[in-house]
DNA sequence: GGCGAACTCGGTAGCGCTACCATTGCCCCT
DNA sequence: AGGGGCAATGGTAGCGCTACCGAGTTCGCC
């Protein structure tokens, strides 16, 4: 069965790795031939791709993407930009994108652009160089130079977890302002009265955080107090925040821009003894795995992040493949998961 | 000051956009030259340099990668692999590892392999077909067949998160062995002697445990109980794991292998009214940011993800520029981070 | 029997870039 | 004066792959 391994090649220039020639000279069939037995082996015959196999194996052969990919101009590679990985946000998102994309053979390229935006031009400079076929926006607000720069690439681009009026191209995500708007009444519809918010200061928590407000003022309440801490939020600005909060008026209720934020809050009012829900309900926002297992059990915004990952990887294998995507705007929606604290 | 910008080119074949080739042809020199303007400024007058930065910005150019890294064989791509990316534990690494690959042109590629390994092998053939400079593995097990296709492909390896006695290449990790003995000599030195464990199934996890129970017993104690949970561990199977363990005979210690499980086992404590630390001590892993602000306050093995991450960009960005990495294993460390819980 | 369709396979010519070497001009040294 | 060295630039020839086109064969069908 064992056939003897062959010795490695080595030029002056380049790496000395089997390239498609050698396993197509092994097998016997033009290069080409050998191209398409590994790429498209409908249109090749039985012999013929058993043969290449045979050679594939023999030689250990790994196909190189980057000259395939300057050839057919298809990298399969895809960039992913997040403001920073560290904030389990978008973990999700991440994770099913990859591995949707892994499925068809793509490979994810992953971008920080740090939530203040001063990387950004190097980033786009590094992505654009590398030729994606398909670039992911997450959470992240860019630029005008950067939205153009983008555009003038000619690559997909999907945007996430927003809803914006004026896409760059494709998008996936659903409305901040709706869920600003359905907190404030789902806390009313509960007897909360005094409001207040903790929330980081990026762009979109910001953005639910007004309609929050606006609505609890359009239900006659007096307008909630809020207090915004940095992003990327974490438990220990969660239990800041509250304190912080709790020096103005009186509250009973507190919407948090995470549920990092809101497990920091559950600690730092159970450590005052104050009783969640009783006197202080507590929403948080992403429904992280921990939402369903802190005591009290977190009532919570679900996004599913997973779903935005895998439509955006659709969204990008679509067009990819030269098909043209008809609805190029998706609102997957939120929904409110009411468990214990609120 | 503006010139008018050029209308696009247009092949037949190609992707139609602006090639270092066209730069060149505007800035009145060959293209090599262009490329040494751009890659080793150095090499070039200062009028050549002015010439071709005022025909790169009139132009729009974005170098191709791709070509640059066909010819070069140096793609600036660097794979990372971890099981998940999902779990939080080797974010802070991820994040470190691209914002210091990012510093010196390099990009990373994410790859997820899952605990199960399974997938293990498509993700190496997809990761080598690409070229990259470097490929980072951490908190993985990768099979024998995996470690030679990656000797094979004469990529740099790094190992992270672990020591291991043959290292397949570079190496920067800790013992998890000798985390194991410390955590059980610590509770042992706080007067604990019935410990118990809740820990995750992956092999490293595994390791920690192995060792804990060895050193417990070894100190004359009885055999630690231990629960095993699937990875990755969550809030939700800490607090199954403690109501596991409590089933079994008494306990005044519990080792958690990640910080999440040992928040579960707090939560799940504090709901059957167990004190901690005065009835029950509690050690996590991982020091994740919120170790600090929960409550109590999480003792737990501190290990430095970033200097994981930067060091591993270190070692294969020195190779990247051809010199030998004289000491290709560092052992990082760990610190127990003694707080409330124990 | 003839003709076109369908199916396989191969040759050629790049994709956009850089390694390698050659060339030019200049300065410095003996 | 002549040679050696260096700095700046250019020409040539690929890197390893695939798009495009064309050739050969078989088959079906009028």
């Amino acid at each position: 069965m064992a056939t003897a391994p062959l010795p490695p090649r080595r030029n002056r220039r380049g790496s000395g790795a089997v390239t498609l020639h050698d396993v197509a000279k092994l097998a016997g069939v033009a290069p080409i031939t050998a191209s398409r037995a590994l790429n498209t082996p409908a249109q090749v015959s039985a012999e013929v791709l058993q043969k290449v196999s045979a050679a594939v194996a023999r030689t250990g052969y790994v196909r190189n993407h980057l000259a395939g990919g300057l050839a057919s101009t298809r990298s399969r590679l895809v960039a992913a930009v997040v403001p920073t990985i560290a904030g389990p946000v978008f973990l999700e998102t991440v994770q099913s994108l990859t591995e949707a994309l892994a499925e068809h053979g793509y490979q994810l390229m992953l971008g920080q652009a740090g939530y203040t935006g001063n990387r950004e031009d190097a980033l786009l400079e590094a992505i654009i160089g590398r030729r994606p076929d398909g670039i992911v926006l997450t959470g992240i607000m860019h630029s005008a130079e950067g939205r153009s720069r983008l555009l003038a690439s000619g690559i997909p681009v999907v945007e996430t977890w927003d809803l914006t009026p004026t896409p760059i191209d494709m998008l996936v995500g659903f409305s901040h302002v709706d869920v600003g708007r359905a907190v404030a009444a789902f806390l009313y519809a509960k007897g909360r009265r005094k409001l207040g918010v903790v929330a980081g200061d990026d762009e979109r928590a910001q953005r639910r955080v007004e309609a929050f407000k606006a609505a609890a003022v359009a239900l006659g309440l007096a307008e909630p107090r809020v207090v915004a801490v940095a992003a990327p939020t974490t438990l220990q600005s969660g239990r800041q925040g509250l304190a912080q909060l709790l020096k103005g008026r009186k509250l009973d209720a507190v919407f948090c821009s995470s549920d990092l934020l809101a497990l920091g809050v559950l600690t730092e009012a159970r450590v005052r003894g104050i009783a969640v829900p009783e006197a202080l309900a507590v929403v948080g926002f992403g429904d992280l795995e921990f939402a369903a297992s802190v005591d009290p059990a977190l009532t919570t915004v679900r996004i599913s992040g997973a779903a935005i990952g895998r439509q955006a990887a659709a969204f990008i294998v679509e067009r990819a493949e030269g098909r043209a995507v008809a609805q190029r705007v998706i609102d997957i929606g939120f929904s409110i998961v009411e468990r214990d604290s609120a």
